[in-house]
DNA sequence: TTAAAATTTCAGTAATTTCTGAAAATTGGA
DNA sequence: TCCAATTTTCAGAAATTACTGAAATTTTAA
């Protein structure tokens, strides 16, 4: 099977950055041939490809289900599982947000409940225990608005995208309309 | 120099979630030290604290100067720098989203965008290529998004966060008032 | 129920990353 | 300029992570 250069070029730069989100290089690797494959790939097939073994394969399957992006697919008269990402770029981002924010930031925000709950009187005017409840107050308002913007559909989140900053003078216009609610 | 219970397992945790974030252990828990320490600490108290080599300080340092994280300090008749982070937890989290944005986003646009500017006649209709090309310009709004965000102050963005979802009804207003622009 | 096909597991090895101590380089006061 | 204090660099050691092949397990068609 020849693989076009601009295709191979596309899964060497997934494998390079794979490590800085979260990923190992084939577990990447896989991701991207998948995502730029317009037919599901079975687990011989990827680990031709990419010259991995068939156990990495394995490993990396799991790894990236385990993230939810992949779909298993069953091709009639053929014992071999077939694999594919969504078709839909946004869902795969989103998914991706969320599987981030849930293996980055949800066991943090824990952390920081936790030991702001075990705060004793002495510890009232701490500098740090003040800068852990920064810290949480901030991380909950990110998390409860990125829960929020996923309720959007894809082309609402995609206008309010684009509106960007605009956003800032509909702020403005809400503020006079209600007359400063804060 | 003694260390409370509360502060030790926050340093712990930030070593531990490191890596996920793109640090090495000791990377985080220098960060996390300075950013729980009301006073400025030099390398040496740093070294103490975690119990890690002066060297690896050192190392530690460079990298978290290279995130733009650190605020040296003179201290007038010692020779020693001192090192804090800012006091904003705002700014910090800001100038960590940058820095990710930079190191783990930039590449891939720009790859992305060599790699459909290469494109020829014959590819047209590549399914590959117009996967990069949705990639492409999913990760652009993303990023031009995010540079808009960066350029409202604290208390604005904080605003805008709470509100959330509910931007949704004021783009519906505006789409009236606008008499559907679209 | 059987057995071939397909997949997963896992112990050992390979590769990579992190850490240290020693040495080199830099800094700043006298 | 000198020299002691401080910081940085870097080669090698230690620790961690990734990968492979062989064996075990699971699946499914007959």
């Amino acid at each position: 099977m020849q693989i076009p250069s601009h295709i191979h070029s596309f899964i060497q730069h997934f494998g390079e950055m794979g490590s800085r989100w979260g990923f190992n290089r084939t577990v990447s690797q896989i991701c991207a041939l998948l995502v730029i494959s317009e037919e599901p790939l079975n687990a011989d097939q990827i680990s031709e490809h990419l010259s991995i073994s068939r156990s990495n394969v394995s490993m990396g399957i799991k790894e990236l289900q385990s993230w939810n992006l992949l779909r298993m697919i069953s091709i009639p008269g053929d014992r071999k599982d077939y694999f594919t990402t969504s078709d839909d770029i946004w869902e795969l981002a989103r998914t991706l947000i969320e599987e981030r924010r849930k293996r980055e930031v949800d066991p943090t925000l824990s952390m920081l409940r936790g030991l702001l709950l075990q705060r004793d009187d002495t510890q009232e005017n701490d500098y740090a225990i003040n800068r852990m409840q920064e810290m949480h107050d901030l991380i909950e308002l990110f998390v409860s608005w990125f829960t929020d913007m996923q309720s959007l559909n894809s082309k609402r989140l995609k206008k309010l995208m684009k509106l960007g900053s605009g956003v800032n003078k509909v702020l403005d216009m809400t503020d006079k309309l209600a007359g400063k609610t804060s």
